[in-house]
DNA sequence: GATAAACAAGTTATCGTTAACATAAATTTT
DNA sequence: AAAATTTATGTTAACGATAACTTGTTTATC
């Protein structure tokens, strides 16, 4: 039995004996239609189980209300939030929301914003990693006017908005926190060379170490031996053990460590009690991001809590303006504050 | 500065001095081009920045080549090992894949399920968990032929392929593995009245505690108080957390109990240390899913591991399947094997 | 050298929907 | 009762890309 191909207004039309443009006036609620004709119409349409045809009404309408979202690793608590605060936003303005998941490469990259592309979505909000590759096609794009927003990740382009947590100041105040509380042999975990936000947040803890003039040493700043780009983002448990395997053979270990996001914190933990130390007796320790299980963590976590919530609201309102209209010339910036919250893996 | 109008085929071929249809070649690559004219046609989209317009290409040629995967709660790791097999097996084949969300209600599964027909993708995978509203909305989708595959949940329809993990084996595994320890009070936290994969894995449950002749303590079988679908997915460590505590507080508990999945574990797990009990010595305990950080938790947590990776390619190679052949008369079920991962929270 | 095959284009029609315009009847206002 | 307005429908022409067909040219084959 082949599939029968869905019916069309006009299929619809010529059942009740009207023209199309009658039937599509129903589908859409709009224009003038008697009752008499619209219930008749309302009849057809449910018995041909009538579907607009999407393609075609964006084609014509040439919009599709629609924006797409790329993610990098959507196993992250914070994905999540940011993905819902964006629907919810969008979703209270008659859009809707396609996500797209890159985690490897910029190959995939590539293919996730082309996918979105292609589909002509109204908008793109990218959260991705940065990466060469992605980022040339990405510029692409954006000067084929599609609107675009980025959240916590570089992209520099006057056309392009940009929101994020201020990752400086929390990397600087989980380490501020940890030198408050007497340490000073501080390290950290989950370094990475590309311009991403741990990055910023490496650069905060080095800045607290230099406010309070502690010199920097680098046998105690760990990252993956691989390029991050080849490490799916939620083994970073695995980086974080290892980091912390390695901070721990050192002859003089810290006494404290500083990780770049909670899983890999979560990592360093299981890491330590391997050790047989005690946390935060023998070594502190600090995340960031305040996932929901950062309070079942033994001890509990104390960590750098984002407003993942706000970047995802903020993302999508910027894109929807830009969207609607074409004035704005400036790059638009954000950068909302974080904080600490402090539980029982420091104190 | 008004945002310029992309380029179309149609202008290409203008400033080139040639047919759309040319241009059209040019881009897919089929057809004859002589090299002189495919290179000025590059040149020209080069210049112009042309990006083909995906609804109108979908259009005439009727097909999208992406496919739609709803999830209900994408904070699990198990979403995102089942969305990214999807997207592999997808890629290989050239399609590709939109995902959307709906963490809540019925409301946000019709919205989600309709964003994705409207944009007239081939087909759709569905993973969420079933509801009444959704579940009508999806019937009627599925009867305006649209080709649907799910996961893990119900929906007993002739046109819709199945595939899930054997939750009730699991189950059964999971609990007789306790018994095996000599266990013979054992709870059960996160039990649903919703059709679910966890209703299965309590079934698995009391089917062992029947099979060694155990009598079943209804007081020992806890679940989230609020009706599971107006809660957010990874809250449940929440509700592992509450349960427990409950079954702490009866007059005998239980000195082993299964947790529905890893995250309601975890907070079991905490409840029971602020008791100061210890794990497994004086409550042993089991899992669901085998989540990334189950080796992190103190003391590692035995589990049953889904073939999350299996589950979702298979369900996108029989929804491929399903949309070049109209010819599956039948509803095809796979349910996959889980395996026991034993580690510290329960020898 | 004649015929067939491969190559390089162009032309036409259409996918399904809808904006814009046109027409005509019913209703209200003056 | 005439004019203006509202209501109810129909008609036409795109939106942009492409399948299918046609035309003409070059190259290969017998």
């Amino acid at each position: 039995m082949p599939r029968k191909k869905p019916a069309t207004l006009s299929d619809i039309a010529a059942t009740v004996g009207v023209a199309p443009m009658t039937v599509s006036r129903v589908v859409n609620q709009n224009g003038y239609v008697s009752e008499r004709t619209r219930e008749r119409v309302l009849q057809a349409l449910k018995e041909l189980n009538y579907r607009r045809n999407g393609s075609a009404r964006n084609l014509k309408r040439q919009c599709t209300e629609t924006i797409g979202l790329v993610l990098g690793d959507i196993s992250n608590p914070y994905s999540t939030e940011l993905a819902n605060a964006v629907r919810e936003t969008l979703s209270a303005r008659g859009f809707s929301l396609f996500i797209c998941i890159s985690e490897h490469s910029a190959k995939e990259d590539i293919a996730a914003i082309g996918a979105l592309v292609n589909h002509s979505v109204d908008g793109l909000i990218v959260a991705t990693r940065s990466n060469k590759g992605g980022d040339e096609y990405l510029k692409e794009i954006v000067e084929s006017n599609v609107p675009v927003v980025v959240i916590g990740r570089d992209f520099q382009h006057a056309d392009v908005d940009f929101v994020s947590t201020d990752n400086l100041l929390g990397g600087f105040e989980a380490t501020r926190h940890l030198i408050d509380l007497g340490h000073r042999r501080i390290g950290f975990i989950g370094a990475t060379l590309s311009g991403g936000s741990s990055l910023k947040r490496l650069q905060g803890y080095l800045k607290a170490l230099e406010q309070y003039k502690i010199p920097v040493d680098e046998r105690l700043v760990t990252g993956p031996k691989e390029a991050i780009s080849e490490v799916p983002g939620y083994s970073t448990e695995k980086i974080g053990y290892e980091g912390m395997k390695r901070l721990l053979s050192l002859p003089n270990p810290p006494t404290a460590v500083f990780a770049r996001n909670d899983f890999t914190a979560i990592g360093a933990m299981t890491a330590i009690k391997e050790s047989n130390l005690r946390i935060p007796e023998d070594i502190a320790i600090v995340g960031f991001d305040d996932i929901p299980i950062a309070v079942h963590t033994a001890p509990a976590l104390t960590t750098v809590r984002q407003p993942m919530h706000l970047l995802g609201q903020l993302a999508a309102e910027m894109l929807l303006e830009r969207i609607k209209t074409d004035e704005i010339e400036e790059r638009r910036e954000h950068i909302l504050n974080c904080e600490l919250i402090i539980r029982n893996s420091t104190v």
